[in-house]
DNA sequence: TTAACATATGAGCATTTGTTCATATGTTTG
DNA sequence: CAAACATATGAACAAATGCTCATATGTTAA
């Protein structure tokens, strides 16, 4: 019997904590407003109608998985998509979903 | 503000829904050996060292899905990736990681 | 038809996950 | 410096999730 996925594990491990990104509604959203512009916290709070702490808490995993970079502006932080992987898994998710 | 992600509401959940599926280890795995060949349930179990029940239970949220299909061949079901797109998808998450 | 084999499924349980609430940290302005 | 603003974080709790165990369903061969 094929044992790939034992010689795989741990790339298959890694896949599976990144789709795991992106398998969350509120992530997703924040990933998809993001890659449209760059946002500051309570914009984005603003954007999916959810509350600052909840938003700070999914930008520290989007923040931990490399998915997203910050940088300072004044007193806010400024979040934006840190490479256009993002991109790419949500378009060709998208030619999925709409068939 | 940017409220596309209102407008797509919709499409951004069932995407999300799409990347959860994804995002477990023992699927994944399911997946990746189903992509190099279709397999009974009994030969996937042995190939994730798992048991039957526990296969069996992912198979049905992974043919739920439309992510695989089946088909019946004496005693025991076939069951192979449904469409291209898991491929897809699984290759460009596998190029996100190998970085 | 009955026994053996292959898969499916429901209930129960432990773990993980996402949100809220309260509060801490850090920055700018007066 | 103090007050106001922006973000981060820890604890607690409810909901979702994945596995196990027992058993049901379905197929084939004797």
């Amino acid at each position: 019997m094929n044992k790939n996925c034992e010689k795989y594990e741990n790339e298959l491990y890694d896949l599976a904590e990144l789709f795991k990104i992106f398998g969350d509604s509120t992530r997703i959203k924040m990933l998809f407003v993001l890659c449209e512009s760059e946002v500051c916290v309570a914009n984005l709070a603003e954007a999916l109608d959810m509350t600052q702490s909840a938003i700070s808490h999914q930008l520290k995993i989007l923040k931990q998985s490399k998915l997203v970079k910050t940088r300072r502006e004044g007193k806010s932080i400024i979040y934006s998509i840190a490479d256009d992987h993002v991109r790419s898994i949500i378009k060709i998710g998208m030619e999925h979903i709409e068939e």
